[in-house]
RNA sequence: GUGGGUGUAGCUCAGCUGGUAGAGCACCGGGUUGUGAUCCCGGUUGUCGCGGGUUCGAGCCCCGUCACUCACCCCA
């Protein structure tokens, strides 16, 4: 019997734990102070909704997709990313008809089978944000800052945020015209996979990172140049309201996304000390998603910040989060009748709000002592038999090594003032 | 799916040209019959990833296999 869990599904354990769940909540604060309602959203899902909402020829859908059938003989996947089934539960709940922008985030975890290396599991943990009901480039910039904000937060300072724009569908079938046929001349017959992506998505070669494609790919047109006046101009205003909310970033007409519904704003937040998969967060415009999954017209843009990730880019930046100990108060009591006083007290201790512990297994003095300090606590209260006929316990201030004698009845009044 | 690297104590690792396994940290106890973090002393923990082969003898050599890891691919 082996406890490793399975392939590519890590444990999280303490003190590592703590500071994942400290990245997802200081990614979340910032949607919190915008206006953003918490959505709760199935792990699971029908199968057709992604291989739909994402693109059949994508590669999350063609060979990453955790599939399973149930008692019912339905289709269902482990969900890979979280916009198609934020949008789906907007459609299914009829928030597109109240008001508008819906504005929503949600958190927990994705699956893709892939290969496990560096900064990418099988399971997953994301903090998304989607808003949903206008195309106003306000909001493109508004989510843009709001991820900005939460690394920021986070006291990342590494990180580059990647701007482009994909235009509308139709700017994208001329240009993915024009670059089929620059490319076929340059690496078509190069593999099977490359062939395969010229036909179907000549942009994606772009995005190879082995040196030769690298090199031959390095002049090829940019879309930038066929972009219809409307997202054109729909760029534009992004690029300057990040200005004005002080976002910097950096215009990246290679920027290439896996998933087929993104158009017009598409981003990257890149961190350059991870190695290969360095995308800690992106996002983009989805406006043509709900039609695709067979809903009403509704415009949408939104962003997927990766949790684990970016935990990975606060410890390759070895930013020490402040995560405040635990316990303030630790008892050491010393035999059966102090042990039940000090269950008794500490319990007291922690309905009134201070955290507070104390030495389980009946352990000595000098261990008891040692779990104090290692608990974090800066106080411990020492109590026996001796204490106890005299009405008093002993607290011990751990950082300096002061002790003094305090009488039981203002014991709990006592430790809750030295907070 | 394809390549490279690595598997020895809870963790990080050492282990020479093959001779039967070690260190540091951690943990537990003692020095201090009621005081942590420092110091000193002592102690526990191993199917050397697994299976086979060569050999008088394998942690070390050979074959297979599994796992982990990094990279390609892909992406948060």
């Amino acid at each position: 019997m082996s406890f490793a869990p399975p392939k590519g599904v890590p444990d999280y354990v303490p003190p590592r734990s703590g500071r994942l769940l400290a990245v997802r909540d200081a990614m979340v604060a910032p949607l919190r102070l915008a206006g953003y309602g918490y959505l709760e959203l199935p792990a699971f899902e029908e199968t057709a909704l992604f291989s739909r909402g994402v693109g059949e020829t994508t590669d999350v859908v063609s060979k990453e997709m955790f599939t399973f059938t149930d008692r019912g003989e339905r289709s269902l996947t482990l969900r890979p990313e979280g916009t198609v089934g934020a949008v789906r539960a907007v459609l299914a709940a009829g928030l597109e008809r109240g008001a508008l922008p819906v504005k929503l985030w949600y958190a927990g975890p994705m699956f893709r089978y892939e290969q496990p290396q560096s900064g990418r599991q099988r399971q997953f943990t994301q903090v998304g944000a989607e808003a949903m009901g206008t195309d106003d480039p306000a909001l493109d910039a508004e989510l843009v800052a709001l991820a900005d904000q939460a690394y920021r937060a986070l006291g990342l300072t590494s990180l580059v945020l990647h701007l482009a724009t994909l235009g509308d569908p139709e700017d994208r079938a001329g240009y993915s015209e024009r670059l089929r046929q620059w490319l076929t001349p340059r690496v078509g017959g190069l593999d099977a996979e490359t062939d395969r992506r010229i036909e179907k998505n000549p942009l994606r070669v772009l995005d190879d990172k082995r040196p030769e494609v690298r090199t031959a790919t390095a002049g090829a047109p940019l879309l930038t140049d066929g972009i219809g006046t409307a997202a054109k101009a729909h760029h534009d205003a992004v690029r300057q309201h990040l200005t004005d909310l002080g976002v910097p970033f950096v215009d990246d007409p290679r920027l290439v996304r896996g998933l087929d519904y993104y158009r017009r704003t598409t981003f990257e937040f890149v961190h350059p000390l991870l190695g290969a998969q360095s995308t800690v967060g992106a996002g983009g415009r989805y406006d043509g998603l709900s039609q695709v999954i067979g809903g009403p017209p509704l415009p949408g843009v939104g962003w997927a910040l990766g949790v684990d990730r970016t935990l990975l880019a606060l410890e390759a930046e070895a930013v020490v989060a402040a995560t405040p100990p635990s316990t303030a108060v630790f008892f050491v009591p010393l035999g059966a009748t102090a042990k039940a006083r000090a269950v008794a007290l500490v319990g007291e201790l922690r309905r009134g709000g201070t955290s507070a512990d104390l030495a389980y297994g009946d352990r000595g003095m000098k261990g008891a002592m040692k779990a104090a300090d290692r608990s974090g606590a800066t106080h411990a209260v020492v109590l026996g038999d001796r204490d106890l006929e005299a009405g008093v316990a002993q607290v011990k201030d751990l950082r300096d090594g002061s002790q003094t004698a305090v009488t039981l009845d203002t014991l709990v009044d006592h430790l809750e003032a030295q907070r």
